[in-house]
DNA sequence: CTCTACATGTAATGCGTTACATGATTGA
DNA sequence: TCAATCATGTAACGCATTACATGTAGAG
């Protein structure tokens, strides 16, 4: 099995769904999953059914609407997930274009490059704030009532993780920024 | 060009290199470039050739090595390689398997759960130590005489990105066995 | 009347990994 | 003698993206 088909085991662990459904939670922008489009999820969904760790029913819907394939963990799929889940892990690179970037940025015109990295902090900036609005809405959820998390959403370990990660994200942009920034200022009182 | 063309154009800018070398820079385990192997660099770096962004020298060796070609920057691959920097970066999407695991934890055995995090916090110490190693010896280096920086180190504006990144990771994994272990003795304390 | 949401798929192309292939030298 | 280093490549396969394909219903 590949990591994509576990990412699908993954959702439906928590809740039957749809291909349909499943794509709209991973192709939407703000998920820390990469997004899937549907023209994988179908497939893998097929294949997934082939080797029996989950199985569809056909949905009928009202007027229009076409009818959806429901699909669900067997009880296979369910200790498949879980002996994946429990297996080790190799640490994996980052593989993030901008830091790439930042490799050749002594090529760049300092201005642009100072410009590249404004760019990469709003970027930043929004998905942290993304991140922090739903981990506050999770939590006002949570008091609430129990049991109405919603699927896609983290748990509040997780969502420690990815905040975390855009905040140094984004102290990277401002610390570079201000060396660049600096770097600007003398050149311009040299002249 | 795809990304992994700008890859090799990055590091062939610092300085012209065989594929042989570039594959012994990219593919070790602890560069922030994501490993790459040989059968993609070879392929690619005929193809850069083709396209007139690189060209090659064969250069002879002593008794029994083979001979290797000696690939450089042409200008219109440094111009190629400086409108890639300057040029606007989407952002991406974390893709950490680790983390995807995570999010199914809740269906895992929760020794098993402390393990892998113990197991993940090790790996993630030991890169941050390399990182920080790396960066001791470059600042050293530097002090030494300017201008030895090696191919495939990185500024200390890079390292401070890494750091970040991995130090981030590192408290998301002790926070996350600081929760577990305490579930865990409230549920021996139970029995 | 066009666009979006609903719902499911196939086909073509490109990117990446693993395995295969060769051949000399040096150290364990 | 077995493995590793140097050095360059091809072939097969799998994973991912983009484009193509179909059809209804409601909103603007």
């Amino acid at each position: 099995m590949t990591t994509l088909e576990y990412k699908l085991l993954g959702l439906l662990a928590r809740q039957p769904m749809s291909g349909y459904d499943l794509a709209k939670i991973l192709k939407q922008p703000f998920t820390p999953f990469g997004s899937i489009s549907h023209t994988q999820i179908y497939p893998a969904l097929a294949s997934l059914e082939k080797q029996g760790v989950v199985r569809h029913q056909v949905v009928e819907q009202e007027s229009g609407r076409p009818n959806k394939k429901v699909y669900e963990l067997t009880e296979e799929g369910r200790v498949a997930l879980q002996q994946w889940v429990e297996s080790p892990t190799p640490l994996v690179m980052l593989n993030d274009e901008f830091f790439l970037k930042a490799y050749s940025l002594w090529l760049a015109d300092p201005e642009r490059a100072i410009e590249q990295f404004r760019e990469q902090a709003r970027l930043h900036r929004d998905q942290l704030e993304h991140y922090e609005r739903a981990l506050q809405s999770q939590l006002v959820a949570s008091h609430a009532g129990p049991e109405n998390a919603d699927v896609g959403e983290l748990s509040d370990v997780l969502y420690r993780y990815v905040i975390g990660y855009e905040q140094n994200y984004l102290e990277w942009c401002q610390a570079a920024l201000h060396y660049l920034e600096q770097r600007q200022q003398v050149k311009a009182g040299e002249r």
